[in-house]
This record gives C-alpha cells, structure tokens and sequence, in this order.
DNA sequence: TCCCGATGTGCTTCCTTATTCATAACGAAA
DNA sequence: TTTCGTTATGAATAAGGAAGCACATCGGGA
C-alpha cells in the first residue's frame, strides 16, 4: 500500500548547542553568502535580508559557542569585508549534512 | 567512520493545506488530550495552555480544511465537553505518523 | 588629510503569537 | 425555573523576533 499523504508535510531543523540555537535554514544561507560575496553587507542584501539581523545572527552563534565563525576588516579602498573561519565553514557543511538526510528520507517517503 | 555529530540536531514538523499550517506538535497534543478529556477547557488546563488559544487552534484548522476536527456540545449538568471527529483523529495519526518518520531517521543518524 | 564603503551597535517600530479578562449562550438535571 | 460548568467570542495586553533608522568607527587610497 503506497503511502498517501493527504496533506503537505514541512519541516524544520537547526542545530544546537547547550540548549541554544545556533544554525538553521537562513544560517546557513547567511553563511554561504558571506563566504560567496566576502562581505556581511553584499550577503544581507543577496538574501533580502537587514544588515542588521544578519549581524546579530552571527554574533549569536559566536556568542554562543565562544568561537568565532566569520573573520571581519573594516576600512580599506572597499571598506571592509567579511569571510568564513574554518570552524564557520565547518559548521555549516555540519548543517547542510542534516538538512540533505532529512530531504532524502521524505523524498523516499512521498 | 561514525558520525560524530558536535552538536544537537532538533527539528519541528507540521503538517499543511494550500500553504497554511494545519498541525504541529502542539497541535497533535491538543488533539491528543481533548480525546482524553472529552473537553476542550480540560484539555487546556492539562497543556497549560489557554482555552482562548486551544480553542482558536481549533477553529484555524476547521476554517482552513473547511472540515470538523473536533465536534462540541454546550448545557447539561457536566455543562458541555467536546471530542475528535473522525477527521480529527485521522488527522492526529497522520501527523503522529510523520513524527515517528523523524525520529527513527535521527536515532539511526545519532 | 579627507573620502568612501563596509563593519559595529543602539533604539524604535511592526508583526505574529499567546495570555488574560470579560461576558454571553447553552441545556440537562435538580 | 434556577443552577452549574462548559462552549463561544471579542478586546486588551504582553512577549518575541525581525526590519528600519540613525550614527559612530575604521583604515587604505587619492
């Protein structure tokens, strides 16, 4: 008997640490702009998204892990930029790992 | 190689119609508890949650399927109470379903 | 030395969600 | 016909997340 869902099936993962969130969906967007345009700002704007929120949204996961995830300069011809530590790259391949388990199993699913 | 995952993967399911949210987890325990209790302000004061809000959350998922989850009776000495339609717990199973689906996905993956 | 564009940060809306308060409607049983 | 506990519903309020605004800071290059 093949499995007849009547209705759509959505879902959401993040990761944690401690109890406190620290990368979901538009984390690892945020994250994968950063290291694609080298810049918070150009990242925040690809995505629609506020500088502001974007900022805070990094420093939340720095705050909260005690580790910095993305290396910022200020100043210079281009004003600044923005890119990804190692660990920041780490932690988003972490995530996209999940996310692809999880997009697997309901595809099987459906 | 294991997967050692550094940190916690939670997640939030929900089932949806046309686009709109239909059910999530506290949903199915609001399903779950008037089933029990044969009350919606039972059920409520089981979940530690409002009437105003359960019995809102149940309006929402009618309006939006055009369909009674839950069918309610008012007066009489007990002053009314409330249960699950059919519906209602073919609903209940169907998103209980999804939510056994990811479990069993993370417990393999941990 | 001044300019430019990006980073860094506080404060103010705005929107969604959930609680609280208040009150009406109901109807079987006493 | 009075009582009682529940359903039904509006309105005000509170809490949280995110956007928007404003402005300070930085530092290489012209």
């Amino acid at each position: 008997m093949r499995n007849e869902s009547k209705h759509k099936l959505s879902f959401k993962i993040w990761l944690e640490h401690n109890g406190k969130p620290l990368i979901g969906k538009g984390g690892a967007q945020i994250l994968e702009q950063i290291e694609k345009e080298q810049s918070i700002s150009k990242a925040a704007k690809k995505l629609g998204m506020s500088y502001r929120y974007v900022w805070s949204y990094i420093k939340r996961i720095e705050k909260t892990l005690g580790r910095s995830v993305a290396e910022t300069r200020r100043g210079g011809k281009a004003g600044g930029g923005a890119k990804l530590t190692r660990f920041g790259k780490e932690l988003l391949k972490e995530y996209k790992r999940a996310e692809n388990l999880f997009n697997k199993v309901l595809t099987c699913n459906r």
